[in-house]
DNA sequence: TGGCTTATAGCAAAAATTTGCAAGAAGGGA
DNA sequence: TCCCTTCTTGCAAATTTTTGCTATAAGCCA
């Protein structure tokens, strides 16, 4: 999917923000990388199009992207923060603790604990990405199998 | 809840790691700070005792604590990571976007989530600390009456 | 208890991330 | 279209976090 599919321009200024060359630019970056990307990758891109960009002007512009849910962010233990277009269907990801193996799950299967909290707290659960660590069926069967 | 009351040494060395005194240091001091505490907040702690120990100790102990499940971490989004000593009943904790208020949540809301994603993908979930984001119910009600 | 093996601590240096600031540019209004 | 306000950028410097290395000490075994 591609970003010009959807009016960022409209929620980047509807939130008070300009909308600039350099952040045009890092968007496209996130969104050609798919899926999940590094702040590394993402500069990389970004500088082969534009080598005056600062890293400095990334880390902003990530952070603002994640707080307007343009993109999402994550981290799935390895020490690195991953990055990724958030989708127009929110989705979560499963990462084994044992092989680092990652999977994409539906949001449908939070829905019911969202309703569960809100029922229990009144709180509105909000997160569009969530990662949870455990551990992946087949590192469960090669376990039994020792 | 002291660290006292369970043996996390033994924790540790089934690990394959070691019982040094600056780790002993280190967990005494998440553990008398009670609740969240940031890395900052542990350093002042454990250097009123041991002046000596480094930065880096703290980097590595932490990390290690967390790999453990003795230590439990989570960013709330303020950009700070925030460290507790891991409780026997597991929790989660709510952030609200607007206020960013803090909520303690027991696991039993989750339960059903973890056991729709075991049936749908045999994957089990060992989050034990989760922070959801969203909107609290005051901030909630002070949008309805805006 | 004494000796041996090897994980760990502290130091210093590197790498990553954040911040302050002045010049430049986006977007609104005349 | 031009001007004005103020958000953004790139730069440099500060701060935070990670890493490589060597001496030290934890834990095992005789």
């Amino acid at each position: 999917m591609s970003h010009y599919t959807w009016d960022y321009e409209e929620i980047i200024r509807a939130a008070g923000h300009r909308v600039t060359p350099q952040r045009v630019l890092i968007l496209d970056a996130v969104c050609d990388s798919g899926g999940h990307t590094t702040l590394g990758d993402i500069y990389a891109r970004v500088r082969e199009v534009d080598r005056t960009i600062d890293r400095s002007t990334l880390y902003r512009t990530l952070k603002l992207f994640v707080e307007l849910g343009l993109v999402v962010s994550a981290d799935t233990g390895d020490g690195e923060t991953y990055y990724e277009i958030a989708k127009s269907h929110r989705h979560h990801h499963l990462v084994c603790r044992q092989c680092r193996a990652e999977q994409e799950i539906a949001h449908t299967l939070l829905e019911g604990m969202c309703d569960h909290i809100y029922r229990a707290h009144g709180f509105r659960v909000e997160t569009d990405h969530l990662v949870l660590f455990g551990i992946c069926q087949q590192c469960q069967q090669d376990q039994e199998t020792l």
